[in-house]
DNA sequence: TCTGGGGTCCTAGGACCC
DNA sequence: TCTGGGGTCCTAGGACCC
């Protein structure tokens, strides 16, 4: 049976969730930057009018940031991903058809039958999520999730629509797709971008109507099937039970650059324990461990970047085990005399904890003394702050860490940085 | 001086098998 | 002079998303 999929954006997500904590924010520019400051991921409406790109180096902006008297901040992540399960639960109440997509965007659906409802539903949806969280979402309405998401863009830039678009409703579809530029389409990025132009397809129009063959052998079988769900096939179901992790990535950039190998060992075994941890919550085991660093790449001068790859003989979700393995891959793949900015720890080959084959020729040393120890690690850590209880071996003095100079209260998940009403 | 972090999927090419 | 065809599995790298 056919169905209508909605797709709920909220507008400037991290912007929107300083707002409603800071109302004197609302109508003037902010922007809230990535780890370490590092770039400009969200922007307020007044911030896109003055053409700072999305994603854009922060240092490269620092003049207009004054001269506008941008407001910045630091990202805050506590803050963004409880307010982002607050408007998912508003959502839901709508309907059990939903796939949460990304901490700050859903797609639900409807039965094609409820058609004539669909725009009154949407703004039933829109003023609740608005009302109840302060939020400001848009809604972007069609047959197919890629035209969902066009609608969307639509409803955003064309503010007329009241933040609504119903795609599905239009008799001049085609003159909405001529104005969506193709590198705008979902799913296309730079360099597909690059290769429809060389061929004249500038717009969503004409990419909806470029043939099969030449589309299946330049942008492979993701590219063909965006074509068809541009043409009003559905091709991507809604998931409603997210797939099973593939792999848990934990990295940063560092504060300043890091040169030896003990300062090294020390992020590395941080980032561990981090990775660790959200394994456990999510009832994970691993049983492959990739550790990689790299010097900046954006820098002149020697460049050195290397990974190993350890293999477990079982399956483990303990930190000091991680830990041991993590500091013996850096010392694999360590090599003097560079000036390393970034590192991390990826966990692969997970498995559901509980449901793992033993090993016949070793079998596991693991304990239930140290399955209790983990458990009050996390239960502490959940309490009084993460990192209250952790290993001496993720470094004490730790110069390395990020910068985060701009972060504001996490005011809903701190008692102590709870918002004071004057 | 200063350029994020966490994911997914697909393809090409090599090694290996009979 | 003549040197196949059909598979699988793994990995690295590229492209994309927010």
């Amino acid at each position: 049976m056919a169905s209508l999929f909605f797709l709920i954006d909220c507008n400037n997500f991290y912007v929107s969730c300083e707002r409603v904590f800071d109302p004197a924010l609302r109508g003037k520019p902010v922007i809230v930057l990535s780890n370490n400051d590092g770039c400009i991921v969200a922007r307020s409406e007044e911030v896109k009018a003055l053409d700072i790109p999305m994603g854009a180096p922060a240092f490269k902006y620092r003049a207009q940031i004054a001269r506008y008297g941008i407001r910045v901040f630091s990202s805050n992540y506590s803050l963004y991903g409880d307010m982002s399960r607050r408007v998912m639960e508003v959502l839901s109440r709508f309907t059990p058809d939903m796939e949460i997509y990304s901490i700050d965007e859903a797609f639900v659906s409807f039965p094609e039958r409820m058609a004539g409802d669909a725009e009154s539903l949407a703004r039933e949806m829109k003023e609740t999520v608005e009302r109840w969280t302060g939020i400001p979402i848009s809604i972007g309405i069609a047959t197919t999730k890629t035209l969902a998401k066009v609608a969307n863009r639509i409803a955003k830039a064309f503010s007329k629509h009241g933040g609504i678009f119903n795609l599905a409703a239009c008799r001049d579809v085609d003159d909405w797709l001529e104005k969506v530029r193709v590198e705008e389409v979902w799913g296309v990025g730079r360099r597909h971008a690059k290769t429809l132009r060389s061929r004249g397809i500038y717009t969503a129009r004409q990419l909806r109507d470029a043939p099969d063959t030449w589309i299946r052998r330049h942008l492979t079988i993701m590219g063909l099937r965006l074509v068809w769900e541009l043409r009003g096939i559905s091709c991507l179901p809604l998931e409603e039970v997210p797939p099973p992790r593939k792999g848990i990535l934990s990295s940063r950039t560092f504060g300043r650059k890091v040169e030896t190998r003990e300062e090294l060992e020390e992020a590395v075994a941080l980032y561990a324990s981090r990775a660790a941890e959200k394994l456990r919550k999510h009832r994970l085991l691993t049983s492959c461990v990739h550790v990689f660093l790299t010097t900046n790449p954006y820098q002149e001068g020697p460049h050195y970047a290397n990974a190993v790859t350890i293999s477990l003989e079982n399956p483990t979700n303990y930190t000091p085990e991680l830990v041991r393995v993590a500091r013996e891959g850096v010392g694999r793949i360590f090599k003097e005399g560079y000036l390393y900015k970034k590192a991390g720890v990826m966990l692969l080959e997970l498995s559901r904890e509980g449901m793992w084959q033993p090993n016949l020729f070793s079998p596991p040393k693991r304990t239930g003394k140290e399955r209790n120890l983990m458990r009050a690690l996390d239960l502490i850590n959940r309490r009084y702050g993460s990192e209250t209880v952790r290993l001496a071996t993720s470094g004490l003095e730790r110069r390395w860490r990020v910068n985060r100079s701009h972060r504001s209260p996490r005011y809903t998940t701190r008692w102590e940085e709870l918002p004071t009403v004057k």
